[in-house]
This record gives structure tokens, sequence and C-alpha cells, in this order.
RNA sequence: GGACCCGUAGCUCAACUGGAUAGAGCACUCGCCUUCUAAGCGAGAUGUUGCAGGUUCAAGUCCUGCCGGGUCCA
């Protein structure tokens, strides 16, 4: 249950039946109302705009709707109290046996609290990592993919059905520099090249991927054709070799991203699009709605680049949907562009039921939204949205020192580094405590420390310190049901320290975290969420050093104890049920 | 030159897509272990939300123009 849901939908009840009384003018559009939990506790639990949005409509001044309002409110069953505040809000005190309410209703159901309706199972579409298959994944990757994938889960926790793809460039003329560089390492595996003839080769800068993780690969690559191809011209071994390059590094990607416990739902390959003719497809179907045409664009502003040339290329009108130029779909050389094989796959997915997409990408591709979300529109006939969500940057430290990194000289961090160092509950964690927008510093020091500091150990150690409350009840109370089903028998009223009744309203925010985070695609919130929740059940276990009557466990008071036990055990579960979107174990003791 | 993102306490960041007196942590000062893990907690001070306008009951949030940082630009 969404406690602010519930109240939101009480209070349009209460306006309608205003209206049916003739108290309040007919007509009156409800949609803005909003039922929110205030800033301030001394607002109340609930707080409502909705005189404030009915004002203007009604031509009544805001205070005197409140005060209608407020009047019928107070017979709303779970209403204790209701006041007009400030310029018209309503603040709603509730009753206590709704928090009761929601603890029992945490216990009942688990992880699975905070579960909603929202997304209606309609299918929604997230793509992310998406690297090219050229190599390992590095840090930059690990972002985007801790994000994407937690978002799918928190769609999937919303009600959407999600499906997680990963599209792989697979056909663009970096392929072939990586079967061109696997080729020389195949040679040095035969001992028809030496180590040294690739690094001379690497250093002249005829090798665009140098790095080592090509040599498993070459060994493979013997191992399965011997020496087929070390006489062979290009044009007889580029096509089998760039395949087996392209499988050895989407199978190490994989690994890679197993590794930080992503397993997406679907591949598909930029080649098979091409190959399958569906750019053509998709491009002519918008020729047909006179959005493709052939003409000249301005050359860049400012500062000219050398090789610009004024020429005539096929061109989008994407500036119909609000880009600012048009973009090409043709390269000079003829072949098609990156824009153009994106157009087809994103025709792909709206084809195959996906009006909502989103697009999980580095924030290098900022230039690309645009156009990009323009094509969706004209290919979907304006029925499909795609949400591009930027990954910004995230900078690697050490102790609160830079650590450099340089694709040229081979020292970026890899994302196996990465886990090898900190663990993949740690990345997945860190990567979420920033909004996806704003650049991230990852500190390997502080990112292990077990600190306040820290948030993926300060939230483990309040679900560690609630187990261990459980590991001592057990001792305590041999004849007490200290199962979940048990504990909703606790009689909740014995908690009515004010810390107490405060940590229900939170646990009995989650449910609107959920959904808020779900609907603006924003996973981070429910990581500040869990770090306000374990800061609070921190402040209630520290109560108990000064008050020993605030101890949760209090060995001649079983009833007590019992429904405080309930509570912290609601709040363990809904911090692993905030872990299981974020793919983190909870920890059941801190070692 | 243009586009996109960002600009909030000394530092690192939040702020429920427009709500009431803008909040946390760090750092600083002081206090709390005979106790369910002190790996923690409490108390104190900190603001012209980059600047200037605009929109409305209400702007950190939306619009316009500047300033500064980042990213990108057949």
């Amino acid at each position: 249950m969404n406690v602010f849901s519930l109240m939101k939908d009480r209070v349009v009840e209460v306006i309608q039946s205003a209206v049916e009384d003739g108290a309040l003018p007919s007509g009156l559009k409800t949609d803005a109302v909003t039922a929110e939990a205030p800033r301030d506790a001394a607002h109340g639990d609930v707080s409502t705009n909705a005189a404030l949005v009915l004002a203007k409509q009604a031509g009544m001044k805001p205070r005197g709707i409140a005060e209608i309002l407020a009047s019928r409110l107070l017979n709303v069953d779970e209403v204790d109290a209701a006041e007009v505040a400030g310029p018209g809000f309503i603040n709603l005190r509730l009753g206590a046996s709704v928090w009761h309410g929601v603890v029992k209703e945490v216990l009942k159901t688990g992880i699975a609290f905070g579960d909603n309706a929202a997304g209606q199972q309609e299918p929604i579409n997230v793509e992310y990592v998406s690297a090219n298959p050229t190599g390992p994944l590095h840090v930059g990757h690990a972002r985007g993919a801790v994000f994407g994938d937690v978002l799918a889960a928190l769609l999937s926790k919303s009600g959407y059905a999600v499906t997680k793809e990963y599209y792989i460039n697979d056909a663009g003329s970096q392929v072939d520099s990586l079967a061109r560089a696997l080729h020389l390492r195949y040679l040095v595996a035969l001992g028809k090249k030496s180590d040294n003839d690739f690094a001379a080769a690497a250093e002249a800068g005829d090798v665009e991927y140098a790095g080592g993780y090509l040599k498993d690969a070459a060994v493979k690559l013997v191992d399965a054709d011997g020496d087929k191809w070390a006489d062979a011209h290009e044009d007889e071994w580029m096509e089998p070799v760039r395949t087996f390059a392209i499988k050895a590094m989407m199978q190490m990607i994989r690994e890679d991203l197993a590794a930080l416990g992503i397993g997406q739902d679907l591949e598909t390959s930029e080649r098979s699009l091409v190959e399958s003719g569906r750019i053509e497809t998709a491009i002519s179907d918008l020729e047909r709605q006179g959005l493709v045409y052939t003409g000249v664009l301005e050359p860049p502003k400012g500062k000219k680049p050398d090789d610009w040339e004024a020429r005539p290329q096929l061109l989008f009108k994407s500036t119909e949907f609000g880009d600012d130029i048009d973009r090409p779909f043709k390269k000079s050389d003829g072949t098609w562009t990156y824009f153009a094989s994106d157009v087809a796959y994103h025709r792909d997915k709206f084809d195959r039921g996906f009006s909502q997409m989103i697009d999980v990408w580095g924030a290098d591709h900022g230039g690309y939204v645009k156009r990009m979300q323009a094509a969706v529109k004209a290919l979907s006939n304006g029925e499909g949205a795609l949400d591009i969500k930027l990954c910004q940057l995230v900078k690697i430290f050490d102790k609160g020192e830079p650590v450099r990194m340089s694709k040229r000289s081979g020292t970026f961090v890899t994302l196996r580094d990465l886990i090898d160092a900190v663990g993949k509950d740690v990345v997945r964690f860190i990567m979420l405590t920033r909004r996806n927008d704003a650049p991230l510093d990852f500190d390997y020091a502080k990112a292990t420390e077990k600190s306040r500091e820290n948030p993926v150990f300060y939230v483990q150690y309040a679900h560690a310190r609630i187990n261990s409350v459980f590991r001592h009840a057990a001792e305590a109370f041999k004849d007490l049901d200290l199962t979940d089903p048990g504990l909703t028998h606790a009689d909740l009223s014995l908690c009515s320290d004010d810390a107490e009744l405060a940590i229900m309203r939170t646990v009995s925010a989650w449910p609107r975290i959920v959904e808020s985070a779900a609907q603006a695609h924003e996973p981070h919130r429910l990581a500040f969420y869990l770090n306000d929740l374990a800061a609070e059940l921190h402040a209630l276990w520290n109560r108990g050093n000064e008050n020993a009557e605030l101890r949760f466990l209090l060995p001649d008071e079983p009833g007590r104890s019992r429904a405080r036990l309930a509570l912290v055990r609601s709040v363990a579960l809904v911090i692993a049920s905030g872990l299981h979107v974020f793919g983190v174990q909870p920890v059941e003791e801190m070692r």
C-alpha cells in the first residue's frame, strides 16, 4: 500500500462529494492534486495542495476551499487531524494504526514491498552498455551498465514488462580494425611474426587495438583454424577472422558483465540489421513521409575543419522534430552512417512492440540525443517515446589521488580491475550514489572504508545490526515466534516513542520512492532513501545506549520487545528490498 | 561559432519533475561505550541556490539573456 496515493484518492473523493453537495462548483479538474510528505514533520504526515490547485477553477479563495475540504477530510477513517496552513495547504495527520498496518504489510510481503502496478505491464525496452565489441569493458562502461541494469529492475518493480537489451556495433570499420589486430596476433601465435613485429606495427599506428587481450583469442583462432589464414589475402580472411574476433570479444564482455551481476535479455546485432536490409526499409519509410532528401549542409559555424567541403548528401529532416540541423544518412563513400543504422535499430525495437524505449549512453554521445529522438518520433508516427539517459564520467581516485588513465598507453582501469579491487556489490552501489547526469568520483579507499562516509557500508551495517538483534532475541526469547508471519501479531501500539513512529513513516514512504524513481528514471533516489533509512535505524539503536527503556530487547517485556522486533524487521526488509533492486546482497553480519 | 549537461553551506552532494522556514555527510567544537557491534549516535555554526529579468497563489526546479566548468560537433 502506498499511503500517499491512498490519501490522494481520499482527497479527490472528498472533492467530489463536496461538488455533489454544492459546496464546490462542478467541473473541477483534479489532475494536479497531490498528496505528499511535507519536508517539515511539523506539517503533519501528508500534505495536499488541492485547495491551491482548485482555487482559480472554482473562483474561490484557496483558504476558503481548504476549510471546506479540511472539515470533510476529518471524517475520513485514516485521518486524525486536518488543518489548513500557509497559503492553503491542508496538512493531514494520520492515525497510528495506518503506520502499524504498513509495518505488518511489510512483514507479509517481504522484499516485494514497494512493488506497484504503475507500469501496467506495458513493454519497455532498456538498452544499455552496448559497448563496441573491440575490447574489455572499462570503468566508463561500468556506470552505464549498473545504471541501466538497476533502472530495469526498478521498472520491473513498478509493473513494467522490461526487456534488457545490448546493441552490438559489429558493422562499422572498427570491427575491421579489430580483425586486422587479431590477424596480426594470430601470426605471432603461429610464430610467423614476433612480438617485436607486433609492437612495431602498434607503434607505427598500423594496429588500432594493441591491448594484450587479443592474445588469448589468437591462440583460440589457431586452435580452431590452424594456419589456414596465415598466407591468405585479407579479402579471404577478413570475414571469418572478424566474425571470430567479434564472437570472442562479446564472450569477454558477457563475462565482464556477469562479474557485475548483469545478464541482458537480448543482443541485437547491427550487422544483422544491415544484412537483412532493414536500413533500406526504415529509410524508405521515412522517404514516403517526405522526411528524406538530398541536400547540402551548411559548414559548421566558427572554426572550419580543414577537410570540410560542401557536397550533396542524403539527409533526414530532423529539424522538423526539434533538431538543430538535418542529419546525414550516408557517408561520402556511399555507406550508411551510424545514424542510419541506429534509426533502423530503433524502428526495429518499435516494431517489436516497444513504444517506450530508454537508451543509456555515455555523456560523450550527448550531441546525438536530439536526432535520435527526432528519428523515433518520425518512425513511430509520434507514438514512440525514447528517453535517453546520459551517464557522466567516472573519475577513479585512490585515497584522494586521481588514478591516471590513458587509452593510448593502455593504462585505463578495466571493469575487472574495479571489481577485483572493491567487489561487485560495492561497485554497483557506489555507481548509484550520484545522479546519472552528474560526474562521479570513485575512490577505491573510500569505497571499502568502514565508516559513515561510505554509503554501502552504512546501509549494510544497518541491515547487519538488525540481524544481530534477532540473533540475540532468539536467545533471550526462546518461546517467541520471531518469524515474519509470527511478528505480524505483535502489538505495535507498544511502539509509541516518537522516533519509532518516525521510522514507521519512513518505511511507509518506500512505495512512493520506488514509484517516483521509476517514473523519473532515476534509480539514485533509492540510494539516498536507503541512506536516510539506515541513519534513522542507527539513531534509534543508539538511543538504547542512553535510555535502556528504548532498547529493542527488554528481557522483562516480551510484548514490547516483539513489537520493536516487528518494527526493525520491517526496516531490514525495506533495506533488503532496495538492495534487491540494486542487485546487491544484504549482509547478515559485519566482519 | 553552435548544441547538450552542470553551477546549491568552506568541501562532496540531496531536494519527492512547481510547494511551506533549501537539507545530509565531511571538516570544526563539545558530549555519549559495565549495554543488542562506538565500524555508531547526539548537540552547536554554516546560504542573495553563478548573475539579471520573466511566467504564477507558489521558482533551486519552468522560460529568456549573460557568466563560469565539462562534453561533443559530416
